[in-house]
DNA sequence: GTCCGCCGGATTGTCGACAATATTAGGCAT
DNA sequence: ATGCCTAATATTGTCGACAATCCGGCGGAC
């Protein structure tokens, strides 16, 4: 593969991530071929990776579905996700460069207008990129693999996160404390900085779970509320 | 796949991990599937997973190969597994149970006994069950996932760990200090514990990579001292 | 009315053949 | 002898067909 299957790989994962599907829809080989324009052996072989990824869960003859991370596993997630960055932001400070800290700056600043324009939507998206622009910097590529990952199989929860209100503002406070702390190099102040951030983070997490619990909201995809299928 | 896929999965996986290519090893899929007794899509698949696994790299058109993981990334892998099982052994004091200790207790019984003998081997073997063990006790599906991934890839080091004069023995009484912070089931205590051993096993892993870098040393399946193929 | 086993459609698993691409070997000119 | 172009080989990528398996519905027994 890595011709065509790359490509079906590529398009499904997106599909997937950005929550076209519903949790655990069946994903037919026969049907994603038709749909991405691929042959059927392309689909397997980008269904064994997405499988091999947490994204999708196989069984034998009986198909691949998006897997559902239950709110446990979310958590598990967030915590791992929490000493990896801490991990990176410490090996970010000690290898940060000026043109960096200027990028990390100018994401300050869109992230300011999002606020300031009440578009929280927008505001995650900068986000993400923000914490990506560190792991860049700290050029820790195992680390790094297993954060893209981890973030991508806990997305789905990420969404909800941003609707907490007030969360924004105090995000981005987090934000430019750990910018500073990466301006002065201090490996433990940094560290530090993203623990806070985080620990907020995993907060806002476990409110959203409960509030999910709730009032299950989500309808991707034109569907009714409940979400998997019959089967 | 998940019927003969995953036997031939299992089987190549076993054999590379157990280092029997060499480093860079091409893997031709007609060759394995007469070798695995499977079909060449089986062994296909198998690849793609463990491509996606870190194990074996896929270039278009050109195969796959056993992958060679470099010094330096052994050592990031090596900063990864360490705050991993710090995070988990934190977990393992707050849920461990008796039989779990009196599990423990046994490992540690039958190390000391390997030591004894002086068979370092051996002793290398009940490691990693021992490290295991912790990782069940705390029940953290993710992160135990990580480890075992991590732990994978960066075997052919241990390996070369094994053989530093002195470390089994200071190694078990590391191993002793954790379990007796998990009998206490304080979370710093053993995490800090684990922290303490750790760093020992950074260091002897740095210690081996210089050791390697002045008189390389692998022959594996008889071959000459050079370890890639001519490509 | 309910439970059980059988049948038909839908879907995945496997195989073989062929096309596309890379790699090697050989020949020719210089 | 060296370097370049071409042919031959080795290997991967793709397709189609068929077998194996699972799922749901239907009818009969009680």
């Amino acid at each position: 593969m890595q011709d065509r299957s790359a490509e079906a790989y590529r398009r499904l994962r997106n599909e997937i991530v950005n929550g076209d599907f519903h949790p655990n829809e069946r994903l037919v080989e026969a049907d994603l071929a038709v749909r991405l324009d691929a042959g059927r052996n392309a689909i397997r072989a980008a269904l064994v990776r997405l499988d091999q990824e947490g994204l999708v869960t196989r069984e034998p003859n009986r198909g691949a579905r998006v897997r559902l991370v239950s709110d446990r596993e979310a958590l598990e997630i967030e915590e791992v996700r929490v000493i990896l960055e801490q991990l990176i932001v410490r090996q970010a400070a000690q290898r940060i460069a000026a043109a960096d800290l200027r990028d990390l700056r100018r994401s300050i600043v869109r992230m300011r207008e999002r606020l300031a324009q009440d578009d929280p939507m927008g505001y995650s998206g900068l986000n993400a990129e923000f914490h990506q622009r560190i792991w860049a910097i700290a050029d820790h590529g195992t680390a790094g693999r297993l954060l893209a990952n981890l973030k991508s199989q806990s997305i789905r929860f990420q969404y909800r996160t941003i609707l907490r209100p007030g969360r924004t503002a105090s995000s981005l406070r987090e934000h430019e404390a750990i910018v500073e702390a990466l301006a002065s190099r201090d490996s433990d102040a940094s560290e530090a900085a993203m623990r806070k951030h985080l620990s907020h983070v995993v907060e806002t997490l476990k409110w959203a779970i409960d509030a999910q619990r709730r009032q299950p909201i989500w309808l991707p995809r034109g569907a009714s509320s409940i979400a998997s299928d019959p089967g």
